[in-house]
RNA sequence: GGUCCGGUAGCUCAGCUGGAUAGAGCAACAGCCUUCUAAGCUGUAGGCCAUUGGUUCGAAUCCAAUCCGGAUCACCA
C-alpha cells in the first residue's frame, strides 16, 4: 500500500476510535504539505466537519493526537485552522529504499487481465508525416507503454489509410508530371515523393478552378470539375473496380511511402503489433448495418440510403449507406472496429485522434451501442489537439507544414551542437556520439510533445528551438547521466549495500524519498487519465529534486559509510524511476552525456 | 445558430474530484564550478487565474451568463 492510501486508512481509523463514526478513505482529503510548514503530509479537515459535528480545528487536533499516539508511521503534528500537517516517521522512508533501491520491478504492476489496443498514428498514403502525427504517434506511443506497465496487456495498432481519392490525386499528378521518376531515381525519401505529386496535384488543381472561373463558371462548380480533378476521380473508379494498371500504380506508389514511414518510424523507436489497412476494411460495415436494418436499430429512406436517428441523444441523424448501397466513412469505421474487437477481444479499444473528429467518435461509440456491437463501450477516443503554428494551422495542401523527418534532423543538430560546446564526450566512438545524438534529439522532441496535456492544443514556433534546460527531455537525460556517472565511480565495492541502511535522513532526502514513493501511484494516475503528461511533470520533478540534492550532499565523499550507503541506493531509486519513466515516453536513458 | 473544448507571469505550460500566501520552465536580472557532469543549483523581478454574478466557512478549481479563440454539426476522409 502506498503511503497516502495508508495516511487515509489510519485517519478513517482514527475517526472511527475518537467519534465512534464510519468514514470512507475517498472522503480524506491528503495533501503534500507545503513547504513552509511543519510536516510531511497534511491531512484537510473541513469537510470532515459537518459530518463529524465539530470545529475543523478540534477535528484536526483530535486526530493527530490519536494517529500519532496509535500508529508508529507518525512521529509528530502541528495543526493550523483546519489542516492536520503529520510528519512521517522517517523510517518509513529507510523501509522505503531499503526495499525498493534495487527492485527492477518498480513502477511496473502484475498483469491485471485488462487487454487494450491503442490506434495511433493512421496515417493517409498521400503524403510524409508532419509535426502534427508526431504528437499522434508519441502520444499513441507512450500511452501503449504506460498501459503496459499499470499492467495491462496490449495492443498497438496502425490503421493505414491507403486508399481513396487523396491517394488517386497524387497518382494523376505522378502520371502527367513526373517523367516515370521514382525513389531510387531521384533519391527523394519515397512518402515525400509521393507528397510532392499531392502538392503537384493541388498546383495544378488551383491553376484548372482559375481558368474555369476565368471562362464564368461559378468557383464552387469550377472546384469540381476541374480536368484534374476528374482524373482523379475516374482513376478511383478505376481502383475500386480492380483495374490492373491502376492497382499496379497504387501498390507502387504506396510501397514507396511504405518505405519511407519505416524509415521515419525507425528512427522514431515506433512500433506496432498490428497493421490494418483500408484497402482491406473499406467494404466492412455493411453486414452489420444490414443486421440493423432487420432489428429495426437502423431506418431506410425512400432513396434506399441507410440512416441511424441519433436526435434522442441530443444528436443528428446520421447516415450510413448511400442510395446507391455504397459506404460512407462511418460505415467503415464500423466495420473496422468490428474486425478489431474479433481479432483481439479487448476490453478497451482507444483511438489516438484528434479534436477535430470529436463528434465522429461520439457518434461511431453511440452507433456500435445502440448495434449491440460487443465491444462498444470499450471504444475511448484519446482526443488531441492540434499543434499550431503561430501562424495558424498547418495545412499539407499549402505546405505550411513542418515536416516530420525535418524536425527530427534538428533536433539531433541541436543535440550535437549543444553537445559539441559543452565539450564533455572526450572518448566517445562516432557511433557513440550518434546514438546519443539521437537519444538527445529525440528525446526532446518527444518531451516536448508529450509534456503538455493532450487535450490542449499547442503552438509551435520553429523559429524558436526546442530547448535542452529546464523543463526538458534532455535535463532528465542529463540527471540520468549524472546519476550513472556516480554509480560508475562507486563501483569500487568498499561498501556493502545488501545491509539494511539507518542512516538518518535529511530534508532534502526525505522530500526526494517522498516524491520516489509516488511513483507507482502517479502511473496509475497518468493510465486513469489517458495523460503522459502527468508523467513528464512527475519525472522532471525527481530530476529537479535530485540535482537540489546533489549540490547539498556528496555521495562519494559521505561523512559515514552509513550514510554513503543510504545515498548510494538512493541514486539507484532514482536512475531506475528516471530512466524507466523516460521510457515510458518512448525516450532513452544515457549512461553519459 | 446548436454542441464540444480552451482562455492562469512577456512566452510555453502545471495546478481544476473546491482548501493554507496560485507554481515551473524560457526570456530578464544577481550570485554559485581547486569537491561525484554548470545541459546544473540558489536568489530577485514578473499575476484583477478573460469578465460579471452565484453556491460555500473557503473558488483559478463548481454553477450561470457574457466576451475572446478553436473544433464540429457533409451522401468528405
Amino acid at each position: 500500500m502506498n503511503l497516502i492510501d495508508e495516511i487515509k486508512r489510519s485517519a478513517c481509523e482514527a475517526i472511527a476510535q475518537v467519534y465512534d463514526k464510519q468514514v470512507t478513505a475517498d472522503e480524506i482529503l491528503i495533501n503534500e504539505t507545503k513547504p513552509e510548514f511543519e510536516g510531511d503530509y497534511t491531512l484537510v479537515t473541513f469537510s470532515l466537519a459537518k459530518t463529524l459535528g465539530k470545529r475543523p480545528d478540534e477535528i484536526a487536533q483530535d486526530l493527530g493526537a490519536r494517529m500519532v499516539q496509535d500508529n508508529s508511521l507518525f512521529t509528530g503534528f502541528n495543526v493550523i485552522k483546519g489542516f492536520l500537517n503529520l510528519s512521517v516517521n522517517q523510517e518509513f522512508f529507510i523501509d522505503f529504499l531499503n526495499s525498493n533501491w534495487n527492485e527492477k520491478q518498480f513502477g511496473s504492476f502484475e498483469p491485471n487481465g485488462k487487454k487494450v489496443m491503442i490506434e495511433y498514428s493512421s496515417p493517409n498514403t498521400n503524403k510524409p508525416l508532419h509535426f502534427g502525427h508526431l504528437r499522434n504517434i508519441f502520444l499513441g506511443y507512450s500511452i501503449a507503454n504506460i498501459f503496459k506497465a499499470t499492467g495491462h496487456e496490449v495492443i498497438k495498432a496502425n490503421l493505414i489509410n491507403d486508399r481513396g481519392i487523396h491517394i488517386c490525386k497524387s497518382m494523376v499528378a505522378w502520371l502527367h508530371y513526373a517523367n516515370g521518376t521514382t525513389p531510387e531515381s531521384t533519391g527523394i525519401k519515397g512518402d515525400h515523393l509521393v507528397g510532392d505529386y499531392y502538392v503537384k496535384f493541388n498546383d495544378i488543381h488551383k491553376i484548372q478552378i482559375e481558368d474555369l472561373v476565368s471562362k464564368g463558371l461559378p468557383k464552387e462548380e469550377a472546384e469540381k470539375k476541374t480536368p484534374i480533378l476528374i482524373e482523379a476521380q475516374e482513376l478511383l473508379r478505376k481502383w475500386e473496380a480492380g483495374d490492373a494498371a491502376t492497382m499496379a500504380l497504387w501498390k507502387k506508389m504506396n510501397d514507396w511511402v511504405y518505405a519511407g514511414f519505416r524509415f521515419t518510424y525507425n528512427r522514431m523507436g515506433i512500433d506496432f503489433d498490428m497493421m490494418y489497412y483500408e484497402s482491406d476494411t473499406y467494404l466492412l460495415g455493411k453486414k452489420i448495418i444490414e443486421k440493423g436494418l432487420v432489428n429495426g436499430v437502423l431506418f431506410k429512406k425512400e432513396d434506399h440510403s441507410v440512416w441511424i436517428d441519433l436526435t434522442a441523444d441530443g444528436l443528428d441523424q446520421k447516415l450510413l449507406l448511400r442510395g446507391d448501397g455504397t459506404s460512407v466513412y462511418m460505415t467503415q469505421d464500423i466495420g473496422t472496429a468490428n474486425l478489431k474487437y474479433s481479432d483481439y477481444k479487448m476490453d478497451t479499444s482507444v483511438y489516438v485522434i484528434g479534436d477535430e473528429q470529436n463528434y465522429h467518435m461520439q457518434v461511431l461509440k453511440l452507433i456500435m451501442q445502440k448495434l449491440g456491437e460487443p465491444g462498444a463501450d470499450g471504444i475511448y477516443h484519446l482526443s488531441y489537439g492540434m499543434v499550431e503554428l503561430p501562424s495558424g494551422k498547418m495545412k499539407s495542401r499549402e505546405g505550411t507544414v513542418v515536416d516530420a523527418d525535418d524536425m527530427i534532423d534538428e533536433m539531433t543538430a541541436i543535440a550535437k551542437k549543444n553537445t559539441e560546446e559543452l565539450g564533455k564526450v572526450d572518448g566517445f566512438t562516432d557511433e557513440e556520439l550518434d546514438t546519443l545524438f539521437d537519444t538527445l534529439g529525440m528525446g526532446a522532441l518527444k518531451f516536448y510533445l508529450l509534456r503538455v496535456d493532450p487535450k490542449k492544443r499547442m503552438i509551435f514556433n520553429p523559429q524558436e528551438s526546442i530547448d535542452f534546460h529546464g523543463f526538458t527531455g534532455p535535463f532528465i537525460q542529463y540527471t540520468h547521466a549524472r546519476i550513472s556517472s556516480i554509480l560508475r565511480k562507486a563501483n569500487a565495492g568498499e561498501v556493502d549495500l545488501a545491509i539494511e541502511s539507518t542512516a538518518v535522513i535529511t530534508s532534502v532526502e526525505k522530500d526526494l524519498l517522498s516524491l520516489l514513493e509516488q511513483y507507482p501511484a502517479t502511473l496509475l494516475q497518468a493510465a486513469h487519465e489517458y495523460n503522459p503528461s502527468v508523467v513528464c511533470n512527475y519525472i522532471y520533478r525527481i530530476a529537479k529534486e535530485f540535482n537540489s540534492f546533489l549540490v547539498e550532499h556528496s555521495v562519494l565523499k559521505a561523512e559515514e559509510t552509513s550514510v554513503k550507503a543510504m545515498r548510494l541506493k538512493l541514486c539507484y531509486l532514482t536512475r531506475h524511476i528516471l530512466a524507466h519513466g523516460l521510457g515510458l515516453l518512448g525516450a532513452k536513458a544515457p549512461e553519459r552525456m
